[in-house]
DNA sequence: CAATATCTTCTAATTTATAGAAGAATAGTA
DNA sequence: TACTATTCTTCTATAAATTAGAAGATATTG
């Protein structure tokens, strides 16, 4: 299995960290809030799709709720492959990063 | 700044633990054993070039040793915007997966 | 119905990633 | 010296991922 792109590991966890929560603006502002920095519509939509096509993610429309407006939320959940991909990212990571130092010592 | 790709916080994770060693061939080396994957050479030079041009890494030509043949090795080394770098991009990661789960559960 | 609000789709442009042929430099050997 | 084997990097082309935001869809309110 090819590795997670860094776009497609901060989505994906994101979805978990939503729990049930997980659609398009709810994604984008989380993501916002971690990273600091602005994303376009784009840059979640487009990713979300191509995981939904790799099968990491699954996803189900919501009911109309009490609040205006908007078409019917397109609801994401990790599927067990995306626990997966998830899993062995962070092995990687986890060798990558042991020993790396907490602070910039000259 | 922009956050680190995938292949550039690899990149700069293998330079960092090759320590005064860090060079195309090792570094490729290093990364296909950390990733169990191949790596094809423009994988590592392209990348590498980057992180050159963006200063988060710098580089030095090594002198000719008693091994036949080859060009001058081009060590690199991570500035100090590299290990900044490196550090936003780890303190962001810590905040997304905090609480993920080891295992699956189902 | 018109106005307003919330969400997703779509597509184009930019940036990254991936592949590997070609070229460059060095040492060994006849 | 000439030639062969070896080690490294440069270069360039293609594929894939990222980023941006206009458009369109759908719902509530007055």
């Amino acid at each position: 299995m090819k590795l997670l792109s860094r776009q497609e590991e901060i989505v994906l966890l994101s979805i978990w960290r939503l729990k049930g929560n997980a659609y398009g603006v709810t994604i984008r502002e989380y993501i916002s809030e971690i990273t600091g920095k602005y994303w376009s519509i784009g840059a979640i939509y487009v990713p979300l799709d191509r995981l939904v096509e790799k099968g990491l993610v699954t996803t189900y429309l919501g009911l109309p709720t009490e609040r205006r407006g908007g078409r019917s939320k397109k609801f994401y959940e990790i599927s067990l492959e995306g626990m997966k991909a998830l899993l062995e990212i962070r092995q990687m990571q986890e060798t990558l990063w042991k020993g790396f130092p907490n602070a910039i010592v000259k």
